[in-house]
DNA sequence: CCGCTCCTTTGATCTGCATCAACACCACGC
DNA sequence: GCGTGGTGTTGATGCAGATCAAAGGAGCGG
């Protein structure tokens, strides 16, 4: 939408008021989110801050469910646990999108949410997040955002099981590129905010695999990696990656 | 193989009115979807009926969204089209499922729907199902669901980035067991609805995978199967599949 | 009934990625 | 400074599952 990073630190709109008028993000906050309209409704919502340092949680799968949660600053991934005791990365976040949708309705949380570096998240206890919700155009714009995720996760899904590594890959740089634009960002530099690690947990490969796949980018002058900070020089020869090969 | 098949066919309790009324389901229908309380609100809903033979297109991706589906009788699969032409299915739904939700609230489906075999549908349409959603009850209701069907795909997309042919075929056979089971059908004997093919897809695997895999475990007599014909005679067999051998 | 096509099974071979392994790098505390 | 543990790169090897191949069965239209 903007590529100036200087318009995540404006004022915010005369519209907001209490805790969210303060708050440097304006009208950044939960852009996927949240309409304005609600946060004149509820202006206090992010008196529930709450703070993590890298690998704390945010909360388990099986907790009991408080609300949803606005990431204000800082990335968090979200894991869903496996039979065998492993886990798996079903979504990373990062700034102003949403976690706990899945668990919207029901009592418990259905995955672990654990901070990848210092991050700052808003609670909008369920209790107020209900309220907001008898409001039809509010609600109508949560089901939007549950009905966009579902389907993230679906094309998700569908990448991993068809896909091969560099495919994978290729499709995850440009996803984080894009996400990265979104906010204002540069859509050719930018740092990856997880680990190899997370990354082939992430796509289904393991991390030596990851990292040789982005050793064979780098090496056709695609990308230019130095540990997380990524330079994407051929968005077209990354997208022609994607693929599947004739 | 059907447990107590009459069960379906038991007479609608009388709350219901109009065309509700007269439908065989009866109280099964959208058991996960709707609950009593929308059948006397919308009694007529059912009128918008469809029938679908083998093969047949309910709606394709990047149709208009005209309203949520139930799956009257008969079996679908949505398929979710992949950048290089190929496309992946992501779920299979049967009698009392609902179709479209990964759509609300957006103006085009996000999937294909495609049935398996003759079927019947019903529509609700956008506006009506807008109506139901005042209702806060309802609205709820529809959001868990939505929730419900967030947190399987999720489940789903870890699986098949991470497991093993034979943990996700058991996983597989396990999962529509249980769907089955929750239609008040037996749980160890059932009819796979869909081809090997398509189990592969859906899994991530080569139909030959998948039959190999089948005939293993037939092997050790831990099922029967004849085509789509499948009996499970032991259960705890197959779960211990599931898990990742130490 | 035949002929056709699609589905399924089973065998043989190939390959992409996992696995095992060695080492460089960086950040951290001491 | 020096160790130490987490992280990243690169090489060598092995295996699960893809791919290629062949043949039998089931469903279906004519």
């Amino acid at each position: 939408m903007v590529n100036r990073g200087t318009q995540v630190h404006d004022t915010a709109p005369v519209a907001l008021q209490g805790a969210c008028a303060q708050c440097a993000l304006g009208k950044l906050c939960f852009p996927h989110v949240l309409p304005a309209a609600f946060r004149n409704l509820f202006p206090l919502v992010q008196e529930q801050r709450v703070r993590l340092g890298r690998g704390e949680f945010l909360f388990r799968a099986g907790d009991p469910f408080k609300g949803i949660y606005a990431v204000k600053a800082g990335f968090l991934k979200t894991c869903m646990p496996l039979p065998d005791g492993q886990s798996k990365i079903v979504g990373f976040q990062a700034m102003g999108d949403a976690l706990g949708l899945d668990s919207l309705g029901r009592n418990v949380q259905a995955t672990d949410a654990i901070a990848l570096n210092g991050c700052e998240v808003c609670l909008i206890p369920l209790d107020k997040f209900e309220k907001l919700l008898e409001h039809p155009t509010e609600s109508v714009h949560v089901r939007q955002l549950m009905a966009r995720e579902l389907s993230r996760v679906e094309r998700q899904a569908a990448a991993v099981g068809t896909l091969s590594a560099k495919q994978l890959v290729a499709t995850f740089l440009l996803d984080m590129s894009e996400r990265w634009e979104e906010r204002g960002y540069s859509k050719s530099e930018f740092v990856l905010f997880m680990s190899r690690k997370e990354i082939g947990n992430y796509l289904g490969l393991t991390f030596e695999t990851v990292s040789r796949t982005l050793s064979y980018f780098q090496d056709r002058k695609w990308i230019t990696v130095h540990g997380k900070n990524m330079l994407i020089g051929d968005l077209a020869a990354l997208q022609s990656q994607t693929a599947r090969a004739t």
